[in-house]
DNA sequence: TGTAAACCTGCAAATAAATGCAATTATAAC
DNA sequence: GTTATAATTGCATTTATTTGCAGGTTTACA
């Protein structure tokens, strides 16, 4: 931070708008700095803090202050990142026909994607995962196929080479996946187990849609569960031509 | 996972943000990545999760943080004779030790059994119910088996041929079992594909224990699961002394 | 069952905050 | 202009918070 000081004098007033200009700038401010930067001890900065926190300007906190608007808005909709999630959501669901086999997974984009589906969708869905399943209950004309096996408890699917045999057995027109993470290689994921599921999902599937909010777009993990080839249909929150596709388009994949 | 450092000083309440975000992100998040990325030590990551846990924006679990989106939340008050079902719960789960394998069905009875079991219960557990198998996960010494097949919606159980088969092949040590109907004949339901699942579940265990609440003794339904005989234990949330197991007793059925 | 990792507790150092007080400065009345 | 009053500010002291570390315990996993 740079921390030219300001002016020889200033009124409180001044100060106060001051340290409002700067919260507001980079949505934090240390009291030291503030100090540091208007030339007023740091008791002087902590009262006017307190007022600006009192009359409801911003967030008062141990050694320093935020901006309201960063203050992180706990429970924004019970899902974290709710409206990209809800954008991606209505755009899987146009791949979706009456009459289709879909094999879908599981994660929180994916639960709102199936919330988005339509009541009058006619159509069969194989899961591994429970919430998922559970959300596909609440739709009266889709049947619902579970896989059934040992649950992993964290990420409540069910997994094993029961699992994967019982996959290998079905044909099915789309594989709707959710990702922790993918770049210009493919998918990656950090749970074995469930990257042995995911592998079977896509083998046993004509095409395959990856739903994924924008921020893990370039992100990895230790295990492969695809290359960029095998997917068809990359969804995220985004418009289609944004700059951040440059790499994912020349893979032939269409983005959503 | 890519871990590049964040910020030099950071005020607590922005790590706590970071952490909110890694963990919405990805489902879940590890304390010693944490305290990477936020170059502090995992003592003060540890305390930021407590913390976090403890208002309710995370769950901390062994070496890290989950996120709660991914959890099946659970509403006590909306339960019906909530606290009939609870004393319930308390009966039958001294019916389970450890090393045992049980099947186990659904409805809300069973859902206060489940949050009743010990969390140091080791023990084995088969269901068809998609809630049942959920509360199940919260248990971090059980195992839990999921027959599945095609989803009943509005009960939300897995049915069909392939499951019955399967819970065939399985031999367990209790059958646990919740009921809408039982009277002096034995158990009756109105579903038959939901029937034929729970006789195959009591035909594949030792023993037998139904759950119900006081409310349905004396009921019945068109279809039958099982004869008084089939049954070993009957807990309800009456004393076992009631006038009103007298029809029962003599079937040398257990009453708790 | 053994071992390494993760955990918790208490403690100490560092930092930040609150409080009282004195000095200074601004404001207003005369 | 002078003076009384109120507001502001800095400093010293006390208090609270945060954080890392040492230790002993628990937990997970092979």
């Amino acid at each position: 931070m740079n921390m030219h000081q300001v002016q020889a004098h200033m009124l409180k007033r001044e100060r106060q708008a001051f340290i409002m200009k700067q919260v507001n700038l980079h949505n934090r401010a240390l009291s030291a700095d503030l100090g540091a930067m208007l030339n007023v001890s740091e008791d002087t900065i902590r009262r006017d803090l307190n007022e600006l926190a009192e009359a409801g300007e911003l967030i008062k906190v141990h050694g320093g202050a935020l901006s309201k608007s960063y203050h992180y808005d706990y429970v924004p909709s019970s899902t974290y990142a709710f409206s990209e999630k809800t954008i991606i959501a209505q755009k899987a669901a146009s791949l979706i026909e009456n009459g289709m086999f879909v094999m879908i997974g599981g994660g929180t984009t994916v639960r709102e994607l199936v919330r988005a589906l339509p009541q009058n969708l006619h159509a069969t869905f194989f899961t591994v995962s429970l919430t998922t399943a559970l959300q596909l209950c609440d739709h009266p004309n889709v049947e619902v196929i579970f896989f059934g096996g040992q649950l992993v408890k964290n990420s409540q699917i069910s997994v094993g080479g029961e699992v994967i045999s019982r996959i290998n057995d079905i044909s099915a027109d789309l594989c709707i996946l959710g990702t922790n993470s993918i770049d210009s290689e493919g998918i990656t994921d950090s749970d074995l187990e469930a990257v042995q599921v995911k592998k079977a999902m896509i083998k046993a599937c004509k095409r395959t849609a990856i739903v994924t909010i924008s921020e893990k777009l370039g992100s990895t993990q230790r295990l492969r569960v695809c290359e960029l080839n095998d997917i068809d249909f990359l969804i995220t929150e985004l418009s289609p031509d944004s700059p951040r596709f440059s790499k994912y388009t020349q893979r032939g994949m269409i983005i959503l």
